[in-house]
RNA sequence: GCCCGGAUGGUGUAGCGGCCUAUCAUGGGGGCCUGUCGAGCCCUCGACUCGGGUUCAAAUCCCGAUCCGGGCGCCA
């Protein structure tokens, strides 16, 4: 097999001064100074100069020339010691091979120097993402994902799929985005709900998906999606506050574990991690309420939650909902039916999450479905799940990306996606 | 969906009735230059979203469409 690559830029150092490697990657910048030419060659792991002084030969300042910006090359050359060089070592080529020139002029300017609108970004989201800094996002996204995989396996979770084609459209709340499915109307799942709480009846005990999710809401502002990645729990023999404790320390367990392993992204991304602490502060909804200055009952709305984010300024937790505010699974408080054991995580800047205990009895369930207006029959194969032995369970959903943008201080949901899909955008 | 703002070379912008044969930067093409690192210098290329209207005159004002941005709403 033909080999374009022994060494990733990052793997070249001073000390190799003399060895011949081969490097390979996109030309990011050419500085053609008549005798001697630059060439910075930027790979996945950072950028890397190859210097053709004329002294090499003719034939390969002319191949210099016929470069361009973005054009793929791998290059057969020595390390050179060189004080002259960007980090103290350069490469003299004895072969630059052109695997693919790229055309011009280019859509966007990759070296950082000219902004390019987020639309016009997106429309070219393969040139974007060579970005070091936009790369940076989504090797951030890795850590993220992997830190929460780790974490929740170390908890006892099992991760599961669940299916993203589903057949009931009856759940209420949101919209779903019909599809056909071969005879029928099908559509795609807005949550993995009813199927994590199936397994709950499986004796799995604890399991977690990590998952896309649609939304067919015609929302359009820069914290929503139409599809979105979803992080979700359930927990049999479990409380709302139990799994409000995993919550929180799965958030700080990602703080910190981004901090130990992407020093190089937040220094490109220019952002210093501040770990929450645990537990974070929970507040009732009674008490949210007092501080955003509306009714009992009432939503809160985007200032209302900014307006405690604010006075909070930390991530924390409103409890205790309304159980009419929330769906018809949450388990109302014994106490006080009127609020439910359900709580949402918020960021000082959004909601990242909400779950709850369940409703584990399926004739409160059932009865549940009927109060919010929904047929019982549409949820026959779920209810049924109930009726053999389901143990109290609870769970939460978390929106992979809130929780990215949050943590990166992103303002756009979309940046932290690599090919996001709202209202207006299907591709790429 | 509602309110507000916007659309000018590939990209990002200035211009907001006549000084526009449209500014600047970056970029593309060509040239000079042996130590650049946002290289420098010279030449050159390339744009007013679309359709109507007002006016002697429209990138500029008005109407409509399309697209985009922000805020809000919607968001089991």
């Amino acid at each position: 097999m033909m080999v374009w690559r022994t060494h990733y830029s990052n793997e070249i150092s001073l000390d190799m001064d003399g060895e011949s490697v081969r490097v390979a990657g996109w030309v990011h910048e050419i500085r053609d100074l008549g005798g001697i030419v630059f060439i910075v060659l930027r790979d996945r792991e950072g950028l890397l100069q190859i210097t053709i002084p004329k002294a090499l030969g003719e034939e390969l300042l002319k191949r210099a020339r016929e470069l361009s910006r973005e054009t793929v090359i791998s290059v057969l050359g020595k390390v050179k010691r060189e004080q002259k060089a960007p980090n103290g070592f350069e490469i003299l080529p004895e072969e630059i091979e052109i695997l693919n020139k790229a055309a011009t002029p280019l859509p966007l300017d990759t070296t950082d120097r000219i902004p390019a609108e987020l639309d016009t970004r997106l429309d070219a989201r393969y040139l974007d993402l060579r970005r070091p800094r936009i790369q940076a996002i989504f090797r951030v996204r890795h850590h993220v994902m992997q830190s929460v995989r780790r974490f929740l396996s170390s908890e006892g979770f099992f991760e599961i799929t669940t299916p993203k084609i589903v057949a009931t459209a009856t759940e209420g709340g949101t919209a779903l985005f019909p599809i056909s499915y071969f005879e029928r109307e099908a559509f795609l799942n807005q949550s993995p709900q009813l199927y994590k709480q199936m397994m709950m009846a499986t004796g799995l005990d604890r399991v977690f998906e990590i998952g896309p999710i649609f939304r067919a809401e015609e929302h359009d502002t820069t914290r929503h999606l139409n599809e979105v990645t979803s992080i979700d729990i359930e927990c049999a023999f479990a409380t709302d506050e139990d799994v409000m404790d995993i919550l929180e320390r799965l958030i700080q367990r990602v703080y910190l574990d981004v901090q130990e392993n992407c020093e190089k992204e937040l220094n490109l991304l220019k952002v210093s991690l501040n770990i929450p602490e645990v537990p974070f502060e929970r507040i009732t909804y009674d008490e949210a309420v007092e501080i955003a200055g509306i009714g009992w009952g009432e939503d809160l709305s985007t200032q209302d939650e900014k307006k405690i984010g604010e006075h909070i300024g930390e991530h924390y937790f409103i409890t205790r909902w309304p159980t009419d505010a929330k769906p018809f699974y949450v388990m109302p408080c014994s106490e006080n039916p009127k609020v439910s054991h359900s709580f949402d995580l918020m960021h000082p800047r959004m909601e990242l999450a909400s779950g709850a205990q369940r409703i584990h009895l399926p004739d409160l369930l059932t009865e549940r479905i009927e109060a919010n207006g929904l047929n019982p029959e549409s949820f026959e194969f779920y209810i049924e799940a109930f009726r053999y032995g389901m143990p109290p369970h609870a769970g939460w959903g978390l929106g992979a990306e809130r929780l990215i943008m949050t943590l990166l201080g992103l303002d756009n949901i979309r940046e932290a996606v690599l090919f996001p899909r709202d209202r207006k955008r299907v591709t790429p």
